[in-house]
DNA sequence: CAATTTAATTGCGAAATAGTACAAAAATAA
DNA sequence: TTATTTTTGTACTATTTCGCAATTAAATTG
């Protein structure tokens, strides 16, 4: 059952397509270097249309923002509820995330969130409660994780799961920083392996 | 021996108070938002004046960062010699680095290299290339430490310095994140405390 | 005191930028 | 077919921004 078409002319844009687009945009260049008609050239949609679709800069900033901390988020939860070894599920966890902050069409961006976004935390509050919400929300999700390693056996009890999931955060973060920075994923690919088996074993 | 005057009308400006005032705008702001009508007004130099004094925009944010980075490579170096324990010589170099990362005169602006400087990473090659450059010295410093430190018998044979390094690194790229986000700096003294307890015991 | 040198100040001009008013286009509804 | 609705496209305005040319100011040198 397809809904009916809407009353005046239909739209020419695909509202995720055109989202995906922006966030390329802002992710390459950051939010103040980014002008509206480099948003506009990258989604072939004129300055009136973009404002009437996603309102002005800011709130296009937002938009894409929280969306790809929903997206990058809920893939990485879950990937943390496969049931494999931690260490696996670890390696997968991170090969994800340095897929996902090195995989540009032009270059490596890092994180749309942690790199990008940061910098307007000091001048937008908006952005810094999303980026420590994002954190808290995989902090979350990890302690969990290491918790159930622990209950089922698969990991030592004596692990301090707190202390633990706080470096595997940083890890990210620093993933993030090197990724943007011009390091290769294999070598991002490399650390995070290492980290995880010095951590886990 | 005092080096006699130069010839012309004599500079109003302090260089280094200047480029500290130049600093604190872009550290705030970042590099696309910051105005040269902004660090005209933190400086109280015109426009022209900036521009003989320090070149273009781009050049003037080269300067900071490099600036930057070398000032807290070399404390952070510095701190690395103290002939304590290194529990405590860590604990003393994640202070500073907390303390450099979170007292600025409005809010906390995080790092300026990792943060502030990486979004431009992308667009601008020199910027990556410091930025590889600085972890890389970070790096190279802690690994020393660590070896030197199990050499002298206070620190177990057992650690492996790479990954502890890495893991280090990836604490200072952590604590950048959070501070810039509005995280408190007692979390991040604590975070990095225990982090410190746990890797090195 | 002139002449010279260097720095500071004023203010202009060209380009970029964000936002919007208004007209044209493409669909549905009657 | 005509009216209505919604999106698209054009073009304008006000503002910001950068870089620089020309002028004024403050020092040293002879």
């Amino acid at each position: 059952m397809k809904k009916s078409n809407p009353r005046g002319r239909p739209k020419r844009y695909d509202r995720e397509k055109a989202l995906d687009q922006i966030t390329q945009v802002f992710w390459e260049h950051g939010f103040a270097a980014t002008s509206l008609d480099m948003v506009s050239a990258a989604t072939s949609m004129k300055r009136p249309s973009l404002y009437a679709a996603f309102g002005d800069k800011r709130a296009m900033f937002l938009t894409v923002q929280t969306r790809f901390a929903e997206n990058l988020s809920s893939d990485l939860a879950n990937i943390l509820m496969r049931p494999h070894a931690p260490t696996d599920v670890l390696k997968d966890f991170f090969k994800h995330l340095i897929e996902t902050y090195t995989s540009g069409p032009n270059a490596p961006y890092g994180c749309l969130v942690f790199s990008v976004g940061l910098v307007e935390a000091v001048t937008e509050t908006e952005v810094g409660a999303l980026i420590r919400q994002v954190n808290q929300s995989i902090e979350n999700d990890l302690r969990s994780f290491l918790e159930r390693a622990i209950k089922s056996g698969a990991l030592p009890k004596a692990k301090d799961t707190d202390v633990l999931t706080s470096l595997l955060v940083a890890l990210i973060h620093s993933i993030a920083v090197r990724a943007r920075s011009g390091v290769k994923p294999s070598s991002l690919t490399d650390m995070a392996e290492r980290a995880i088996h010095s951590l886990l074993i």
